[in-house]
RNA sequence: GCGCCUGUAGCUCAGCUGGAUAGAGCAACGGACUUCUAAUCCGUAGGUCGCACGUUCGAGUCGUGCCAGGCGCGCCA
């Protein structure tokens, strides 16, 4: 509709331009908008003004040449009006809106997206927690938040590859290791100090346990060296199985598990220093090799290799990044935590010293989460080991309560997680409200069948037409109008990976829905005005599903 | 001290990259179930958009400076 209203202006523009009544065809970049008021009309556009000082003309009098040209008899607009400094307001004839509903039945899950990738390689890299610990709510976030965007960029026809780099290189994963055999040497009955430094969390005892039973005393009898080594490797992996189950049960997968000490084991990250050192952007000071990143707008050169011989974790960050753009991505993408957000100068410093444009390159940073019990903070102590994990936090609230939470919140602004609000079947958890609908109108559809109501119409279908000439009350329009909007939200949301405008859109519509459903029935005794509604009902369920499912949330056929 | 983020109704948050009279939900108050699911709906009340300047036809939105909160500023990971 928008787009119908755009090219009748830029017609009637150029229009005006041959015929002199415009000294300028340089059209101005100019709005197409739903009014918050109704007396605005349906759309709205701000082309008068805008373009006013180009054509130097008021606003009004550019407006009215516009109307003027455009003419009072095109077949979707049933008024049009000039108003306030120059906006000018069209009001759509309510049939004009019945294709949306056509639309959306023939696309299907296909209504909503687009193409406005163009097959463009995106890789998104989320969650990535080290494997030392198990998830908590901040990754939670991250995972979700990543996971929606890349949904989102894969529907409007990027090609989208996820994946989760795995920091199982370094000190920490020593440390994980060394905490896990601490942990045996104790369950097979000798004293041990455990130290400060080691992890403290049950998981780690839990881990020495599987490792005992599958191993017995074997690894007590090793070396310390090489027993640290084999734990390390144990831990790791179990780790990651333990992370990949918490989001298995999110509904979030990876295409890819990417390894960082594989990365560094194929010479990667030699190469990628030798490359940088052979460029100038590395030099060694004082024994240790340093990255020149204040030349690409870092506050301070970062060390690579210590005067030590140990490459630090950015040398590998450097290596992935490089890595990435090798494999033929034309944008990467990496989701982080907000305390990460000091790093984002270098590793764009790294894009760029390899010659690539920094563009291709976007951050997400998620800000924390506060994780409180009736309001009360739950504490998150790191090192204590007691805090509550995302497992915990699923476990009690539920995948799709989750999600929702996360999503419905813009993903820059610190959250509040209240377990016990998001386990309330109220309003105050909106994904009850949205999945309500969904399941609202599969009992009304079943009940249709029952009563052996046809349900479903073809597009082609003779009648349709007469038929969609009975849906015209209000809040039947205002829910087609809302239906049209939702192909350009899910474009909107996914050029600004903002998943979350999603989610404020499934509730729109879903007090949209729920109001129409309070105020009118659906099965009547006119047979054709109840297929009407059945066919505009069946297409809000439609889109509903669309949405959810973008955002990871089951669709419900009744609750 | 420097950098990033945040500040909108009592609470939790939106606000479509500058549009018209700033919106939801919760909480409060008053109503609606013999009907396709009341996990719903209808109504009332609630605001100096942190503060001050500036940019322009027009600012919650952009700029500058303050104020408050969070996070980050290692040859740590």
């Amino acid at each position: 509709m928008k787009e119908i209203l755009r090219q009748l202006i830029l017609d009637a523009a150029s229009t005006a331009f041959e015929n002199k009544e415009f000294i300028s065809d340089d059209v101005p970049a100019f709005t197409i908008e739903e009014p918050k008021a109704d007396a605005h009309g349906d759309l709205s556009t701000n082309f008068a003004m805008v373009s006013a000082k180009a054509l130097k003309m008021p606003p009004r009098k550019i407006a009215e040449t516009l109307l003027r040209l455009i003419g009072d008899n095109h077949p979707l607009i049933e008024k049009t009006e000039i108003a306030g400094p120059g906006f000018i307001n069209f009001f759509i004839r309510p049939s004009a809106w019945h294709p949306v509903l056509m639309e959306i039945h023939e696309k299907e899950a296909g209504y909503g997206c687009s193409t406005i990738g163009h097959g463009q390689k995106v890789q998104v890299e989320f969650v990535s927690a080290n494997p030392t610990g198990p998830l908590h709510v901040g990754h939670g976030r991250g995972a979700i938040v990543g996971d929606s965007a890349a949904a989102l960029l894969s529907a409007c026809g990027y090609e989208v590859y996820r994946e989760y780099y795995i920091n199982d290189a370094g000190r920490q994963i020593q440390t994980l290791g060394l905490s896990v055999l601490l942990r045996c040497r104790e369950l097979a009955g000798q004293a041990v100090e455990f130290p400060e430094e080691c992890y403290q969390g049950d998981y780690i005892k839990d881990i020495a346990d599987e490792l005992r039973r599958e191993k017995e005393g074997w690894i007590l009898t090793l070396p310390e060296a090489e027993a640290v080594a084999f734990c390390s490797r144990f831990a790791a992996d179990r780790m990651i199985i333990r992370i990949r189950d918490v989001l298995d049960s999110l509904g979030i997968t990876f295409d890819n598990w990417y390894s960082e000490q594989a990365m560094i084991d194929s010479g990667k990250v030699e190469s990628a220093i030798e490359k940088f050192k052979s460029q100038n952007v590395i030099y060694e000071k004082d024994g240790a090799l340093w990255f020149n990143t204040t030349d690409f707008g870092d506050e301070k050169d970062r060390v690579v290799v210590r005067n030590n011989g140990q490459a630090t974790y950015f040398a590998s960050d450097i290596a992935y990044h490089q890595d990435k753009l090798d494999r033929g991505f034309d944008r990467i993408v990496d989701v982080w935590g907000a305390d990460h957000h000091g790093y984002i100068p270098r590793i764009r410093a790294a894009i760029e010293a390899s010659g690539k444009d920094k563009k291709q390159f976007t951050v997400i940073l998620t800000q924390l989460v506060n994780l409180l019990r009736q309001g009360v903070p739950v504490s998150m102590g790191k090192r204590s080991g007691q805090f509550i994990t995302l497992k915990e936090v699923i476990d009690e609230v539920g995948r799709d309560a989750v999600r929702f939470i996360f999503l419905t919140r813009n993903y820059d602004s610190p959250l509040d997680f209240d377990l016990e609000v998001a386990k309330q079947k109220t309003n105050e958890n909106p994904v009850f409200y949205v999945q309500y609908v969904h399941a609202r109108i599969s009992s009304i559809l079943k009940k249709a069948k029952e009563e052996s109501i046809q349900t479903v119409m073809g597009v082609n279908d003779p009648a349709l037409a007469d038929i969609l000439e009975l849906i015209r009350e209000p809040e039947e329009i205002q829910i087609i109008k809302h239906l049209a909007r939702y192909p350009e939200i899910i474009r909107q949301a996914a050029e600004l990976m903002e998943p979350h405008r999603v989610a404020f859109y499934l509730m729109e519509l879903a007090g949209n829905f729920h109001a129409y459903y309070n105020k009118h029935r659906v099965l009547t005794e006119d047979a054709a005005l109840t297929a009407g509604r059945i066919y505009l009902i069946f297409a809000v369920q439609k889109v509903i599903r669309n949405g959810l499912t973008l955002l990871g949330v089951s669709a419900p056929d009744s609750m």
